[in-house]
RNA sequence: CGAGGUGAACAGACGAUCGCGUGCCUGAUGGCAUGAGGAAAGUCCGGGCACCACAGGGCAAGGGUGCCGGCUAACGGCCGGUGGAGGCGACUCCAAGGAGAGUGCAACAGAAAUAAACCGCUGCUUUCGGGCAGUAAGGAUGGAAAGGCGAGGUAAGAGCUCACCCGGGAACCAGGUAACUGAUUCCUGCUGUAAACCCCACCCGGUGCAAGAUGCAAUGGAGGCAAGACGGCGGCCCGCCGCGUUCUCCGCAAUCGCUUGAGCCGUGCGGUAACGCACGGCCUGGAUAGAUGAUCGUCCAGUACAGAACCCGGCUUAUGGUCACGCUCGCUCC
RNA sequence: GGCUCCGUUGUCUAGAGGCCUAGGACGCGGCCCUCUCAAGGCUGAAACACGGGUUCGAAUCCCGUCGGAGCUG
């Protein structure tokens, strides 16, 4: 995922966290707050474990949120991982994230199912 | 075969597809190369580097280290020895100066804890209850009770005397660079504790890459100070300097710092070793919400602990299986 | 990332080498009182974060782990 689509900046987290509307699920739980952007940011805190099981569940989770990048509509997302995501296999994650994202009502199509479409 | 001891290297490999960071090339799509650790960890030590302070000096405080020699940029690290402790052994561990400079503490128990008379023993005396004197051989306590045992000696005893043993100190001799070891002579019998204060020897300015530098915007805002005060000086003193063109504090983001370094590998030489020297070769992360993931295939089919954030040298802690030993002990067989 | 500090019953704490078999308050259990509850009285259980070392003796001193706070852009 490219660093255009990313969000950076701790006052923008502080934004969606204020702003932005959220749902859940058993291992994550997604924000999402109105913006003129398309930006992702993850959120791993340390109750999920220590530093190499931090890193492994953001890259595993931005592997999962890296084909619907193009079918969202814009808007500032953040994806926090509850403590259950370490445990978690990738399969899992990648249908909590389709799911959420479903969900929310993020799709610009009603299509849902991931793997049919161009980058 | 079992139980140990010491040491060493490794940390899954290869090949596809999609995706990420950095560098180079390209007009562009894109292509090529490269991309976490032995502990990256804990932040326990030592440095480099950067800024602040510093004419210079003295005193004091605080902190650290502590057998000897060597290595190292340095170290509380490493190597080799000495001494002590543990183990049948291979071997391992040790903050290991000074208690004869001084002060403090040693609960309870015990008569008594650094100083001695409770019981006992002996002598004298007695109003027969005891009192006085001598005595550390015996008694129970305690971590520790005034060296141990024997003989002489005595009223009873006692290093009071003697022989042997144990410990300490001094002198001298031999070996060793030294710590120290061994021998002789003389003196002596002194509790323990310095990870209690302390003494001795040596070392230490402070802050830390969020250090700091550059450029852009702004040329700002707030406050102190007209004096024997304030600042440098963040413990004190001497001394020195500055002082109205003065002093202190306060902003956002970017770039640099940012990776070639006490570097790694190989060979040879010196050294018991740590390590050093010479020659040749190599370039090997630099992110900034933070780069290694997903799906497969093959192979000992089984991957533990675990993620750089300025960089090195150590220590400590976590952890997987493997190998070597002309290392040890035990059992069995030939 | 850097720096500083702290771990004692369920909670808040006292302690500063021996008085500690660790004290106090709130809380908890049992009994008494009451028609019942509260209050009150009596009584009981419950802790030195962990592992080593120094010492005759460690909650205390030293070292190392583990955990938890705070400051700093």
């Amino acid at each position: 995922m490219e660093r255009c689509y990313r969000l950076q900046k701790n006052r923008a987290f502080q934004y969606v966290y204020r702003k932005g509307h959220s749902c859940a699920c058993r291992n994550l739980v997604l924000l999402l707050a109105p913006g003129r952007e398309k930006k992702v940011g993850f959120s791993v805190s340390k109750k999920v474990g220590n530093a190499v099981t931090r890193n492994k569940v953001k890259r595993r989770l931005r592997e999962c949120f890296r084909p619907h990048l193009g079918d969202v509509k814009n808007g500032l997302y953040v994806i926090v991982a509850r403590p259950a995501a370490a445990e978690a296999t990738f399969d899992t994650l990648r249908k909590d994230v389709a799911y959420l994202l479903k969900k929310q009502q993020a799709f610009l199509h009603e299509q849902g199912t991931e793997g049919n479409r161009a980058r």
